[in-house]
DNA sequence: CGGCTACGCGAAATAATATTGCGCACGGAA
DNA sequence: TTCCGTGCGCAATATTATTTCGCGTAGCCG
C-alpha cells in the first residue's frame, strides 16, 4: 500500500465491483477507462489492502425456504469487555445469527437472524439466546417485508463529498 | 424452472457461491463434483430462477471513509398501505439508507444507514428523515463495533433440516 | 539543466477459463 | 419394449485472465 489514498479510478473500480462482483476484468477495465492488465493489478491491490473484503453471491432467502427474518435487540447484565467479547463469540457460533452489532444507547446489541420457520427461531430464541449467560433482555421484531437491501456504501455520497473539499 | 426443488448439487453451488462469488466455474464444478458445462448450466438456471439475486464485492466501509453506521427505528403516523409505500420509496431514494425493513411490533421500520461522518448523518437525520412526511418518531443507535456480518443464509441449518425430514 | 529512479500504462503472448455443440445414458410413460 | 425428456460428459472454440516486456512521465537530486 504505497499511497493509502485512492484515486478516482480505484473508486470507480470499487463502485463497479460492488454493483456487480462477477464482472469480467476486461469489462471492468473498459468501464473505468484503462486497459485490462493495470485494471487487474489495481483490483489485486485493493483486495490485499483490505478495501475489498470478499465476493458473495446474494441468494434469495425466502425462495430458499428461509421464511423468517428477525431483528433481536439484546441487553446484557455486564458490559465489561470480557463479557461483551464472550457474547460476541457466542453470536459467531450461532449460524442463525447473520449479523451482530454493538450499539450505543439502552440496547447493547442488535442481531439480524434468519430461520427456515417460526418454530425454529422460537427454539433458538428461548433455548439459546435468552438462555445464554449474561443476557438480561431480548426484544425481537419480525421482518414483515424488505423495501431496500443494498450492500456496501453509497459511492455517490463519497464523490459529492470529495468534490466539495476539492 | 422444471423442478422447483433444488437437489443437493444446487444447494452446494449456492453455498459455495455465497461464500466466494468470484470462484471460477471449473473450481466450482470440481467442488460440487460435476464437470464444468453442466455446472455452468445450473448456475445460469439458478440465476434466472431468482435464487441468485446478484454478485457483489464486499467493501470495507470504514477503510473507505464511511466511519458511521447507524440503525434507525422509525415510527409512522399512518400505517395505511399507501403511506407505507410512500415511505419505502423515500428510503430507496436516500443513498445513506442501505436497508429498509418493515417490522411488526411498536416500531414500523428499521433502517440501516451509512455515512462518512457524524455531521453528515445528523444533517440527514434532522433535515431528511425526521422531517419527512408521515414520520412520527425516530430513534437512532450508533454502531460501536461489528462482531459478525455474514451475508445470506446458513446452509448448514438447511442441510440439518432436510436430513431430519428425510 | 541533465539524468536517474520509480511508477503506471498499454501491447503482445501465453495460460486458463467460459461456452457451445453433440452424443450417450438413465428413468418414466405409453 | 420403445419413445421422450432430462442431464451428464467430452471435445472444440471463443473469451478471458495473467504474465512479460518496453515505453512515457513525474519527481528528485546532482
Amino acid at each position: 500500500m504505497p499511497t493509502s489514498r485512492l484515486d478516482p479510478i480505484d473508486r470507480k473500480i470499487l463502485a463497479e465491483l460492488q454493483a456487480d462482483g462477477r464482472m469480467t476484468n476486461v469489462e471492468l477495465a473498459k468501464r473505468v477507462g484503462i486497459s485490462a492488465p493495470p485494471c487487474l493489478r489495481r483490483v489485486r491491490t485493493l483486495e490485499e489492502a483490505g478495501f475489498i473484503r470478499g465476493y458473495h453471491a446474494k441468494v434469495d432467502s425466502r425462495e430458499l425456504g428461509f421464511e423468517v427474518q428477525v431483528f433481536a435487540m439484546v441487553g446484557l447484565q455486564s458490559q465489561a469487555e470480557v463479557d461483551l467479547s464472550k457474547f460476541e463469540q457466542r453470536c459467531r457460533d450461532w449460524p442463525l445469527v447473520r449479523e451482530c452489532h454493538m450499539l450505543n444507547g439502552e440496547v447493547d446489541f442488535i442481531l439480524k437472524c434468519v430461520a427456515p420457520d417460526l418454530s425454529t427461531f422460537q427454539s433458538f430464541l428461548t433455548e439459546q439466546l435468552t438462555a445464554a449467560e449474561n443476557v438480561a433482555s431480548v426484544k425481537t421484531s419480525l421482518v414483515i417485508r424488505c423495501a431496500k437491501d443494498e450492500p456496501g456504501v453509497p459511492f455517490s455520497v463519497m464523490e459529492e463529498r470529495l468534490n466539495r473539499t476539492a
